[in-house]
DNA sequence: CGGTTTTGACCAGCGC
DNA sequence: GCGCTGGTCAAAACCG
């Protein structure tokens, strides 16, 4: 518990977020699972009616669908994860007949009632008279039957609609991630997700510490992990990193020396070494200097330790770590607020995230909306408690992010720890059910300083491109990016710290993967999740 | 030569 | 007090 961001996300079969049993400090991000369905995102609609979806294969764990969909109004269960018609039917069936059977019911009990008391020809006529009033209603009753029929099948249809262009959108996606991936396969690919997490700063004295969970190219703590000290110095687990490392540690292994048993000199590591910043340093937009790296207990997967080295003083650092469950899934953690200007980079991701969270604020979206737009593939909004969870994929880099640091609640920014107003209030809220319906949600990667963030990113880093996704830390300065938007999509969701905000995230990020990405489920896949859960400050 | 990575060692905090 | 774990330090080596 030493970060206490455990979070257990099971409502989305897509992403589940495990806690891997004593994983160690990564535990407190999530893990996001590839196996995202397409299909998900759906649930995410902030529709009153709750869709809750259950996927074969989304964590047999928990299955707490029903009891979120139990809340609201009216909800709609589909039963197969797959099937897109399936799930139609269901709700079809469901809603339409209770409301129908509830009318003739009440008719049936009129009528009867009406004929109890014929005996004169008073009573007769009068009996008629009702019987045509009841008529007359019945027919009423069966014309607003109609109605709501009419707009059930609206709804369903609407729903079909979005599902189907989900997946669509996910299937592209996917067919382009696979394309690049296979171009880059042996480029230890950048597709991964990133989860980044920010912490309110627990810990440690004023900085306040950000975590990132990554998914993504089995850049940083994936390669390290597997290349540099698994491999071969500490010979831990061989794990599968091969997907990720395999480009450097080749390259690494060949070249990297054992003294005195160790190895030394560079192999690859998990950022891949000099050459390869993929995730240091241009996936935040800062440089970062690894000074140490750790083995933790529940991971099998090294933790690696940065420094930025952007500007000399400069408290702000970084751990980066793989999920043990899923390696794809990096989780960065940063530490402190930057005491010099962000690149450029970086700042767009804080502006691009900034304004989705300002939108999202806005909460003139739903999520329908979102998925519709353009720039915004798919957007998605938990309704965790007070925290906000956005998801938006645009095509090239689909991102979730969920901020923590806002707090969906007390609008008011929470206070600008040093140099930005960045909202990270972000209190712990609970993101008890995914689905909650509407939760406004700041990005996060505005947040910047202090406090700390946390942020999940799924992403597939494009190489050096900087867009991605990067939660940094750090100031945000005038931003200079109004493509950055368009070509990063963000999406955050703010967590706050409770566990159930790693669900909320999960939630969203599931859904916004399945429609952004495509498939997310197992390969690779582009969209970048950021989380920033800030709580401090 | 400067900057960075690697990695064992060292230190601190925590639980028992 | 001991052991465990996490975080940091610093020497050695590498790369451009
Ligand atoms: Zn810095």
């Amino acid at each position: 518990m030493d970060k206490g961001w455990g979070l257990a996300l099971d409502s989305d079969p897509h992403i589940s977020f495990n806690k891997p049993s004593s994983a160690p400090v990564l535990d407190s991000f999530f893990k996001i699972k590839k196996n995202l369905d397409v299909p998900d995102s759906v649930k995410m609609f902030p529709f009153p009616v709750t869709v809750s979806r259950r996927d074969d294969h989304a964590s047999p764990d928990k299955r707490n669908d029903d009891d979120e969909s139990k809340a609201t109004c009216v909800t709609v269960k589909k039963e197969n994860s797959y099937g897109e018609a399936a799930p139609r039917s269901s709700l079809h069936v469901n809603v339409r007949t209770t409301g129908l059977h509830l009318l003739t019911a009440n008719t049936g009990s009129d009528q009867s009632t009406v004929d109890d008391g014929v005996s004169s020809d008073v009573d007769d006529k009068r009996s008629k008279s009702e019987l045509a009033q009841l008529q007359v209603e019945l027919q009423r009753m069966n014309v607003e039957n109609q109605r709501l029929r009419d707009m059930l099948s609206q709804v369903t249809n609407n729903y079909n609609a979005l599902q189907m262009h989900l997946v669509a959108l996910m299937q592209q996606q996917q067919q382009q991630q696979q394309q690049q991936q296979q171009q880059n396969h042996g480029t230890e690919a950048n597709q991964e997700h990133e989860v980044v997490q920010v912490k309110p700063e627990e810990k440690k004295h004023e900085v306040v510490p950000r975590q990132f969970l990554d998914l993504g190219p089995s850049a940083e703590t994936d390669e390290m992990s597997h290349s540099s000290s698994d491999e071969r110095t500490r010979s831990a687990t061989p794990l599968a990193n091969m997907e990720t490392a395999s480009v450097k540690n080749s390259a690494n292994q060949e070249n990297s020396s054992f003294r005195d048993g160790k190895r030394i000199g560079r192999e690859e590591s998990p950022d891949s070494g000099s050459q390869g910043w993929n995730h240091s340093k241009i996936t935040d937009g800062c440089q970062w200097r690894k000074y140490g790296q750790k083995m933790a207990k529940g991971n099998p997967c090294p933790r690696a330790y940065y420094r930025c080295t952007m500007a000399v003083g400069c408290p702000v650092r970084k751990q980066v770590q793989r999920c043990a469950d899923d390696r794809t899934i990096l989780i960065t953690t940063y530490e402190g607020s930057h005491n010099h200007p962000l690149p450029p980079a970086a700042v767009a991701m804080a502006s691009t995230t900034t304004a989705a969270a300002s939108m999202l604020l806005s909460g003139s979206m739903s999520s329908a909306d979102g998925l519709m737009n353009p720039n915004l593939l798919a957007r998605a909004i938990l309704p965790c408690s007070s925290s906000m969870a956005t998801i938006s994929a645009s095509a090239p880099f689909p991102t979730v992010t969920l901020d923590l640091t806002h707090n969906p609640n007390s609008q008011q920014v929470l206070r600008p720890p040093t140099h930005l107003q960045v909202p990270f209030a972000g209190q712990p809220q609970n993101f008890a059910s995914v689905i909650a319906p509407q939760l406004p949600q700041v990005f996060g990667q505005a947040l910047y300083n202090q406090s700390k963030f946390s942020g999940l990113q799924l992403s597939q880093e494009m190489g050096s491109s900087q867009l991605h996704h990067q939660s940094q830390p750090q100031q945000l300065q005038p931003a200079q990016q109004p493509s950055l938007v368009d070509t990063v999509n963000a999406a955050t969701a703010a967590i706050t710290a409770d566990p159930n905000f790693t669900a909320a995230l999960a939630a969203a990020i599931s859904s916004i993967i399945s429609g952004a990405n495509g498939n997310a489920t197992t390969s690779n896949n582009n969209g970048n999740i950021t989380n920033n859960t800030s709580n401090r400050n």
